[in-house]
DNA sequence: GTCTATAAAGTGATAGAC
DNA sequence: GTCTATCACTTTATAGAC
């Protein structure tokens, strides 16, 4: 039933999806969804946490791996082999969210978090404690790990990182139109893989920012 | 009547916008859709048709401008000139379309187009052929100026390059509470702007893609 | 052109049988 | 738990007066 919300919500909508479609592609009565959700929102609400589970089962192992290696004690490596491994962690991170963005799955999902992203609910809220904050925070640790600068300049940088894969999901059909494509699958894929890696790598090889001056000690 | 259009069916979408509501706002009676847009669906498609035209007034004279650079006989300046040039019209084109994503106007667009992006209509067909088309293929055509490579290659770079953009209005609350950030104004665009500024031009100055090695008369 | 009035078909929620 | 039946509303479209 959770599966079927998930596929008319994101097909249609909050409001446009009705409460009997949900009930008849789940094939159970209308009635169903007050007793299990308390109506429609308790539905909808459970449909996103349903959809951060899965997020998590996808990218949640990864993370953990570039947590620890992060937190890992510095002495071990060199600072160039430290810098060669993140610039890794970082690169094979990017890979595996360009493959989950662009697959099948996050096609259900698409609709629903670019709606909450425009005006965010309480839905939204799940999403991001969900898995959201964590993975923005894990490449803004790696992007300042690797080329240094200010917290909000890798904050920005991770930012732009991530904006190079999600234009294949928000952007899908201008996507399929300029590059000439019908589907986006195993080629297509790995073209865009390898550009983004092109794309990234150069990223992390550019200076940041100079941080604004300080002021010292000014008059106010 | 139009603008109430937009303002109404982009806070709520097609199937929660109701015609009275868009009635409402714009101070005649219901009935009147019908009789001018010949339904919910014809206004639809008008308000494409409106948003279409508004930015194309916002970018139209700019892509004027880089389609008539990129047409001059190459003659005139050096190769090392006519790079910096190209770089420079590019960066001045991204500044701008960084803009406009970001700005307040954007914000009533933005779930139309994004929805489009999901689940293309024919309303999707009048943005690709309005200015979406064209601009894609204008920052492609810079970039394939600027660091050669193959075609697909520079497509590609093209997306990546708009991306990071983009994300600034797709994953706009996402943005806000990555960035701990209320509003996205005057300091924060130059924020933006200057992060922005910088990927690119590390972008530009990274090689392109090994074309894919030709097959010289391979057996078949 | 713009209105009023209304038809015809949904909508989400819930009471109550089993 | 799952069902049927139904209530109270809202929706788009349209007929017809002015």
């Amino acid at each position: 039933m959770l599966a079927a919300a998930v596929q008319i919500f994101g097909r249609d909508g909050f409001h446009a999806a009705t409460t009997r479609a949900i009930a008849d592609a789940a094939n159970v009565r209308q009635a169903l969804i007050g007793y299990h959700f308390r109506g429609k929102e308790g539905l909808y609400l459970a449909v996103f946490e349903h959809i951060t589970d899965q997020i998590r089962a996808h990218l949640g192992p990864m993370a953990d791996g570039i947590e620890k290696a992060l937190d890992a004690p510095r002495a071990r490596l060199g600072q160039d082999d430290r810098r060669a491994l993140h610039v890794d962690l970082l690169l094979r991170m990017v890979e595996n969210a360009t493959a989950l963005l662009v697959g099948d799955e996050a096609t259900l999902w698409a609709q629903l978090i670019l709606r909450e992203q425009q005006q965010p609910t309480r839905a939204f809220s799940v999403l991001f404690d969900g898995f959201m904050g964590r993975m923005l925070a894990l490449v803004t640790r790696l992007v300042r790990s690797i080329r240094g600068g200010t917290e909000q300049s890798s904050r920005l940088m991770a930012l732009l990182i991530l904006g190079q894969m999600l234009i294949f999901r928000a952007a899908r059909a201008g996507v399929l139109r300029h590059m000439e494509w019908r589907t986006i699958d195993g080629e297509e894929l790995a073209a865009i893989q390898a550009e983004v890696r092109l794309a990234v790598t150069a990223l992390l090889a550019a200076a940041p920012r100079e941080p604004p001056r300080k002021k010292r000690r000014a008059a106010r």
